[in-house]
DNA sequence: CTGAAAGCGCTTACAG
DNA sequence: CTGAAAGCGCTTACAG
């Protein structure tokens, strides 16, 4: 009801001009002290730092990336986040992009096609990097980032798209160990749950579970569509056990959670004994797996090693931003046996 | 290896003089157009709109922003993501602010003194408005934000700071009705399993509990603090039972995860039967309290109107930011019954 | 080593 | 309704 209204807010934040004017300086010699890398004198840059700190001064991100090109900005685009692996990926990601003083932003993906409509909204803001958590792109969006000279990080996904960096276990490797505990200890029919299909984490987890369990001797795994990553998920997976011939003795999930569900599913659909009656061994190690309810074996995800192959990378592209793309693959913990898989002993 | 580096690595992106001199209008003319509120013909505005997606030209937000002072940043923090109950509202609360052309800016603190930190990185952006998820702030960073224009929201906290918005259930009200609840279910010897000490979330959930079960004629309540809002602290806390004189018969855990692990807790530290021996209520309503294997009793969080209010106070402080601070409690669902809990008899 | 000047890509009074 | 001009807060050749 006022009749003026406060449009002014806020107190105008202090600039430039006056930090230079208060020191008597010429706001190129301000500016320069706030650049490692600037021409200027060690005793005039103390000055002029201590003195921003005292009037609270701190040069506005976007004027700085207007003249620069560069804004210290990594878009990620966050897709499946029901499992539980990437809210931990995310926040550590966060952390340890902040200490490199870059700032995240975020964009979240319900549905695969919006994964491109996102990251095209994260391209306005010209984020030095993108950085895809559990999804990939059309190679339209691929191709757009590259246009707008935005490097593309694909993070524990392989990306159809060759001009991407990648980040990312080696599963292939993975499932292979996985097929050689079971085989180890004595399991003879394996299955394998299977999550998102063109998911490629699934595919080569898959992959190597089945080829090694050949290698090993066994026939191949079955295979048991569950579809996704998820809780809800396995616990269906678990029900369309009752339609094989043959009952399996251990089974591979596709991951933690989906495992978990399955797990529950095994114990409370079909009434079976884990792992009295069927081993099952999971992928990613998230917390939940430890749980004595759970007590799940699994195999760890590299996350430590993923996440400073991730951080240097988006280091090196700031000085470097013409970086040729490369695929890293980091090799995953060995088999962390817990609870819900045994060795078996044959007549 | 090459003589010359390529440092241009990205085609400049098209500029308003680009489209602007494409379209033989004047600068002036090509901006308006992308401002619904700006004065210009509608066929003027049609075919810039039009050029401009054909060309690929949407304004640089950060040259928009130095003019406008408005960034259409909103600055997230987020503290406790091992609660479940955050990466949900954190990607909703993204997606949801997409919706009115607000992007996220997110900041993770592991630690409560981090907080303050990670909103003061955050105030260089100069965001139009910063939500603290699962945290609160010190008064003197409080008070930062104030001074920068900066308002700040508390999701699902109460702040001591009377100068910022808060969205939050209404936890007295949720402690209530878990009491009635218990009551009217024959429930004798009540306990509370504390979280977080000076979580507001925990304070007045434990405040309503205990109040209504006096008024119902009861003993208050037995406190055991688990000091964290995790499952491992819940599954120590039931260890801590031991210790009580009486058992009780219904527990009421500060949130899910602390129920769900004091849950395992009862079962397998203390051969304890649930529901036969003891009920346990939790309070969110995450997606585990739904998975059989716990069928946990407990309240829902309203999470749809807290955002549904987040996102229009938000709308609304883009147009009135000096807007007076409000506390909005939006009340719980009611108990949902699930597996936890069982009538009890009294001879 | 420092300063004056140009310019990054926009928006917005101010004229017309 | 449209255009020319000033200016947001910076950085960075270019001189000195």
């Amino acid at each position: 009801m006022s009749i003026v209204a406060r449009n002014k807010n806020s107190k105008p934040r202090v600039t430039v001009k006056d930090l230079a004017r208060d020191l008597g300086m010429s706001v190129s010699t301000v500016s320069r002290a706030f650049h490692a890398d600037a021409v200027i004198a060690k005793d005039t840059r103390d000055v002029v730092l201590n003195r921003a700190r005292e009037i609270g001064y701190s040069p506005n991100p976007f004027a700085r990336s207007l003249i620069t090109k560069k804004t210290r900005i990594v878009g990620v685009v966050v897709a499946d986040i029901t499992n539980p692996f990437y809210p931990e990926v995310l926040t550590r990601l966060t952390t340890e992009l902040r200490a490199i003083d870059m700032n995240v932003m975020l964009v979240a993906a319900d549905q695969s096609g919006e994964v491109d409509q996102a990251l095209r909204l994260l391209l306005n803001y010209q984020p030095d990097l993108a950085i895809i958590l559990a999804a990939t792109l059309s190679s339209e969006a691929a191709q757009e980032c590259r246009k707008a000279g935005t490097p593309v990080i694909f993070f524990n996904r392989l990306s159809a798209d060759d001009h991407a960096f990648g980040i990312s276990c080696d599963n292939i490797l993975g499932g292979r160990s996985i097929a050689d505990y079971l085989v180890d200890t004595g399991h003879r029919r394996l299955a394998y749950i299977a999550a998102l299909a063109d998911a490629s984490t699934n595919v080569a987890r898959h992959r190597g579970f089945s080829e090694r369990a050949v290698e090993r001797g066994l026939a191949a795994p079955v295979v048991i569509e569950a579809g996704q990553f998820s809780y809800h998920a396995g616990y269906e997976a678990a029900r369309k056990l009752r339609d094989l011939k043959e009952m399996p003795d251990g089974v591979f999930c596709a991951n933690d959670i989906l495992a978990i569900g399955f797990l529950d599913g095994v114990r409370r659909e079909l009434g079976l004994g884990v792992p009295d009656d069927i081993s099952i061994v999971g992928f990613d190690d998230i917390e939940m797996a430890h749980w004595p309810s759970h007590g799940l074996t699994t195999v760890q995800q590299p996350i430590e090693k993923m996440l400073e192959a991730t951080v240097s990378l988006a280091k090196e592209l700031g000085t470097n931003a013409g970086k040729e793309p490369v695929v890293q693959m980091i090799p995953p913990g060995s088999v962390i046996e817990r609870a819900t898989t045994r060795r078996r002993h044959h007549g």
